[in-house]
DNA sequence: TCGGTTATCTTAACGCCCATCAGATTCTGA
DNA sequence: TCAGAATCTGATGGGCGTTAAGATAACCGA
């Protein structure tokens, strides 16, 4: 709360941590932040977070947890206005890549900071409302059909991608390319949706393996 | 080439060390690798690197290329026995899904290792033929088409988040896993599509804009 | 109010890593 | 043959993650 002001004891040094680390992996890019650089940011030893957190990949998971948290707090008036399920998983898609477009450090670190969600389970239980919300609409749509786990797949990859895209990609910058972007993303939603009835069909003829990996380098 | 029998000069250090740079990433992750740990498995000073490479990005860069000439290699005979557009594209997400599953350490030094594409030319150079070959399916699909586009950005994006989703995701590990998830990939390629035509309706009505990010921080 | 326990922070240190530099060695081609 | 270019070594500097030992502050029961 307070920033320090020459005292021994900081205040709320684990809560400026996890701001001070968005801050800098704004600036920087996860992969420039440090915990040194922060310690030093906030006047303190670059041995003090180790108090708050176990290693450097632990802020980081405290990081992706409210990194969740925010999303989720800005997808649900996003998805109210919609009842049906599939203007409700349009309205997921939407809101993701508006997040990832409008909140890239954040979208960064749950997804390119390579914290082992495995070892860390807060960041997955701060990420089940959303996989909960999705499956909830496609169980809706699908009953306890077979394609119901597939099509939740369909929706949560088109919109990671087209996230990766909107951030990795060549489509520009500036507030109208993420709502362009997110907008694709919810229509495509809906086409998959609409064309569900193709996920239960088989297509796999004439779709050979692969050969044993050539080796072009240069 | 030789692998250094204790002659001053290496033969192909240059070489030498992507294979090396693979082998640990395959080991440790894109994050645990050092230049410094591959010099030593080499069998060199720490410096020798850096006569190839201008930084450890630099030589990351060179990863990425490789990884590139070999997903090619591995997509073209896989493209081979479709003629139809939409057959193609189903053939590239399916492969791009594949590679992703038996080439884990190339795909995510591609997508996880922080190299920016912009300071390195000739990693957008290995990956302009496989953005051209969707390009061409899209093209022949959808003509001069706007739709033209969306149709390429949402295929990629639909192979990518399915690609994404086998590696991070809960959806387990092993050969079946990968042809599943593949598989899946293809059918939405072609669920896409197939109802091209959504995707250049409108559909942006009831889209409210996101409120001011809240901030419930644990 | 006091005193001890616990949480928090500092100072110091270790090992690893990236990167640079000067100089030694080898290769190349004119 | 030999000069210049390419490649590698050894040494060095600066940064980072992490740990250990001890100082300081906050807390809480008596």
């Amino acid at each position: 709360m307070t920033p320090k002001g020459g005292r021994y004891h900081h205040g709320d040094l684990r809560m400026a941590l996890i701001d001070t680390a968005i801050e800098l992996i704004d600036e920087r890019g996860v992969r420039g932040f440090s915990v040194a650089e922060a310690s030093r940011r906030l006047g303190v030893a670059v041995s003090a977070p180790y108090a708050h957190f176990a290693d450097r990949e632990e802020l980081l998971a405290a990081v992706a947890v409210h990194a969740y948290h925010v999303f989720l707090s800005q997808l649900r008036p996003q998805m109210k206005p919609f009842r049906a399920p599939a203007r409700r998983l349009a309205a997921i898609a939407r809101a993701y890549v508006r997040f990832a477009g409008t909140n890239r450090p954040l979208f960064d670190v749950i997804f390119g900071a390579g914290v082992d969600k495995d070892r860390h389970p807060e960041v997955k239980d701060a990420e089940r409302p959303l996989t909960d919300a999705v499956l909830d609409c496609v169980r809706a749509l699908a009953g306890g059909d077979a394609t119901a786990g597939e099509l939740a797949v369909a929706v949560e990859a088109a919109a990671h991608g087209h996230a990766m895209l909107l951030l990795d990609g060549d489509l520009g910058h500036g507030e109208e390319v993420v709502e362009l972007a997110a907008e694709r993303a919810a229509r495509v939603t809906l086409a998959l949706v609409e064309s569900r009835h193709l996920l239960g069909k088989p297509f796999n003829r004439h779709a050979p393996h692969p050969p044993p990996a050539a080796d072009p380098r240069t």
